[in-house]
DNA sequence: AGGTCCCGCCAAAGC
DNA sequence: GCTTTGGCGGGACCT
């Protein structure tokens, strides 16, 4: 069996086999202590891929033209590793067994494995200036290992990289994904088959969530997007970096080292009075985004660590100490391990008085023409200090995560010659009048929601700028909620208050009793009709406007990049997307009658905090709900009419109060004016969810199913971007935690550590403790 | 000796 | 109470 690995890596990698490695050496040691990593490794082969994912796999060895070998490969497979494997994880019993009932998926599984390494080396020249000088030291080390000892030299460290990691996790999975498949990523799985142990995929997953290269789904469970969505990623990334003033930043960094020790670690930062607000505002991700503006709002597209550490460590108010200082490089060696995996930066190292200074030059876009963006965004080079207009910009737009803008701040003082008052009060304090703070905090009881396609809203007056607390900006297609034709109905989540919850609204245009089956096929006649009509006249302007409509969307990314980014991306497919509902259409003819005649109002508890308000025009059992996408109605609900509600406090209300109405941004047909909507409690995050679905938005109904399936498997509700909710699922589904506010599941992707204001501010740093005193408390099993 | 960064402890967050 | 995430930093490895 080794051997038969062995032929197999020698034959198919030029490059040192990772994985095989430590397998080997596991052998040999006998499973030692070694690390659990390696031992996994040995696993790893007899890692059945999930079912649900083979069918993708194997579109995606398609894609990657590998499907020659795999046939190849396939005979060998046979490793066996799988026996010395004891279940590595509570499932892999079960995977094994399903492995041996799918040998394809095996053998699948089996020739990603092998051929990374030489999809790697593939990719690679793609990019020849990705190699790090140190890359290209590595990868000769690897060769030559590789010759050396040929089957048993002990993985090296560097095999053991994240970088290298990083490579085989990319290598899995092809960068240009076709935007119809739905490319499932199970965490368990790839650490698993990578031979790794989870905690080292989570960096890595972290980091390309952070570009938006996957998205999470749901616990351990991810959703490949590949370079897609990227550049629109990246261009926003620029964008907020600019907004952040991270170029003045750089600037400043740049003087302050030629003017000397300048600030250095300046010890008046580090109080670490103000622990950093919570876990996630330390975020690999988040701290990975901000590396990135950094590099894209650099005028040399290199930053040096150094500088990189002191922003963020400024940025994320941790104390400026050593430690922290250290801390910090840490993290961004990982994240730049995995940005240079994915060839977006190289290793370089900047002169200085001192000798060389370890840095990362940019090899990614840096300018980006894609978007009518970029016509109101000066090139970086040409970016002027963040001035007025642009502060005012950058204030109006920042999401609340990025709303700390501490530095930005800070910088401006400085700029401005203003009072260099301690940054600290301005930075990131709970309190601190800065907007940001009062938008994260006003968000329970303001709601942006957004009905119909996009482009209406977009249409909508509601500047991606706004001051609006983005905690929701929920685009609902429904498209996305009912995966497949057109439904009459529309969903409408509305974060209100401190529990947002969704309406859904039933028109009852057509013939109640239709409804349920009739939706399920295209929009019915008549609509249809209206509907060309209306997308037609849509067209032109949102074709006039798309640009900007678009980016006002990838706008709300502020409010949660992951989403709405994905949004942009698909806001073709989506927006245009024949299921449009009719209520989308109402509302872009203004005129049209379709009034929600019944709300499904499902109670609070109902469905974990869901609200419903359905339209009672039909029967309970035929709700409307595509049966594909919502066979059953799997929670409790009360139909009402209309007038029944018509007490309640309007909530929402018409397009034209959506415009002017601060409070809500709601974008309703005209027709919906009447309209009131029960505002119940459901967290947030499920509208986000929805809204994000687009990302995986399946066009066709397998993907929808999968990704309701997914869904449904491992409903979860972090914060923000991972927000799974499925309205479209059959189970009630738990979308988020309460436990979560709004506010908080609304910072999503661009958080920074302050953006929490008063609700984590107090975040204990209870945990600091050195590794020696952990090891103390080990010793000593914490009394409590 | 300083730069890198693997590794895994363990606490927070999620169920 | 158990599992998943992921912050964190000691200390090994590399240059």
């Amino acid at each position: 069996m080794e051997v038969e690995c062995l032929a197999l890596k020698d034959l198919t990698s030029p490059r040192k086999s990772f994985p095989m490695d430590p397998e080997e050496e596991e052998e040999e040691d006998g499973g030692q202590s070694e690390q659990k990593e390696n031992i996994c490794t040995g696993r790893r082969k007899s890692t059945p891929l999930k079912s649900a994912e083979s069918a993708i796999h194997s579109l995606l060895i398609n894609r990657k033209g590998a499907t020659p070998d795999l046939a190849h490969i396939t005979h060998i497979t046979p490793i066996k590793h799988t026996a010395l494997a004891e279940p590595w994880t509570p499932t892999a019993n079960l995977k094994m067994l399903i492995s041996a009932a799918s040998p394809d998926m095996r053998d699948r599984e089996m020739k990603k494995v092998l051929f990374r390494p030489i999809e790697n080396e593939k990719d690679k020249p793609a990019s020849p200036d990705t190699v790090t000088e140190d890359t290209e030291v590595e990868d000769s080390c690897q060769f030559e290992a590789m010759e050396e000892d040929d089957a048993e030299k002990k993985p090296s460290r560097k095999q053991k990289s994240l970088g290298l990691l990083c490579q085989k996790f990319l290598a899995l999975y092809p960068d240009y994904p076709s935007p119809h498949d739905t490319i499932w990523i199970s965490l368990d799985e790839v650490a698993t088959n990578l031979g790794v142990e989870r905690r080292r995929i989570y960096d890595i997953v972290n980091v390309l969530e952070s570009l938006m290269i996957v998205g999470r789904i749901a616990k351990n469970s991810y959703t490949w997007y590949g370079r897609q969505r990227l550049e629109v990623t990246l261009e926003e990334l620029q964008r907020r970096g600019r907004q952040q003033g991270y170029h003045l930043q750089m600037e400043l960094s740049a003087e302050a080292r030629g003017a000397g020790p300048g600030r250095e670690d300046d010890g008046g930062e580090g109080d670490g009075g103000q622990a950093a607000g919570n876990r996630k505002d330390k975020s690999l991700r988040i701290m990975s985004q901000k590396f990135v503006m950094l590099f894209l709002v650099s005028k040399t597209q290199t930053v040096t660590l150094d500088t990189a550490a002191k922003i963020l460590i400024e940025e994320s108010q941790d104390s400026s100490s050593h430690s922290k200082y250290k801390t910090k490089v840490r993290r961004l060696y990982d994240i730049a391990n995995v940005l240079t995996s994915l060839g977006l930066i190289k290793k370089v190292h900047v002169r200085e008085e001192r000798g060389r200074k370890p840095a990362f030059k940019w090899l990614g876009p840096v300018e980006f023409n894609n978007s009518g963006n970029s016509a109101a965004i000066p090139p970086p080079e040409a970016t002027p200090p963040m001035a007025g207009q642009d502060l005012r910009k950058a204030k109006m737009a920042r999401h609340a995560s990025f709303n700390i803008t501490p530095t930005s701040i800070a910088v401006q003082r400085q700029v401005n010659s203003a009072p260099s008052s301690p940054r600290r009060e301005l930075i990131g304090l709970p309190n601190h009048p800065v907007d940001y703070s009062r938008k994260t905090t006003g968000n329970s009881a303001v709601c942006r929601l957004q009905f119909g396609n996009s482009t209406d809203n977009q249409t909508s007056p509601l500047p991606p700028s706004s001051a609006q607390p983005t905690l929701l900006a929920p685009t609902l297609y429904p498209e996305n909620l009912f995966s497949s034709s057109s439904s009459p109905h529309c969903l409408a989540y509305l974060p209100s208050l401190s529990q947002p919850s969704v309406v859904m609204l039933y028109r009852a245009t057509e013939t109640p009793d239709h409804i349920p089956e009739g939706h399920r096929s295209p929009t019915s006649e008549s609509e249809e009709g209206r509907k060309r009509r209306r997308e037609e006249r849509e067209e032109e302007e949102t074709v006039a406007k798309k640009k900007g409509t678009e980016l006002e969307e990838c706008d709300k990314m502020r409010d949660d990049p992951q989403r709405e980014a994905a949004q942009c991306l698909q806001s073709g497919n989506t927006r245009t997307s024949p299921s449009r509902p009719a209520l989308d259409e109402g509302l872009a003819s203004g005129s049209e009658p379709a009034q929600p005649s019944h709300y499904l109002y499902v109670p609070n508890n109902g469905l974990n905090s869901l609200n419903f308000l359905l339209s009672a025009g039909q029967q309970p059992a035929g709700l409307a709900l595509p049966h594909n996408s919502v066979p059953t109605l799997a929670m409790p609900y009360v139909l009402l009419p209309s007038a029944a509600l018509s007490h309640y406090p309007l909530l929402a209300s018409s397009l034209q109060q959506t415009v002017s109405d601060p409070k809500l941004s709601f974008t309703l047909p005209t027709m919906m004016s009447p309209a009131h909507f029960m505002v119940g409690a459901a967290p947030y995050g499920l509208a986000a969810e929805i809204n994000r679905s687009p990302v995986t938005s399946p066009s066709t109904p397998e993907q929808s199913k999968l990704y309701v399936s997914a869904v449904a498997a491992a409903p979860q509700s972090p914060s923000g971007p991972r927000h799974t909710v499925s309205i479209t699922t059959p189970e009630p589904l738990t979308p988020h935690t309460p436990k979560e506010t709004p506010a908080s599941a609304s910072k999503a992707f661009f958080q920074t550590p302050c953006t929490l204001g008063g609700v984590v501010s107090a975040t204990p740093a209870s945990r600091k403790r050195g590794s020696a005193q952990r090891r103390l408390d080990i010793g000593h099993p914490p009394s409590s």
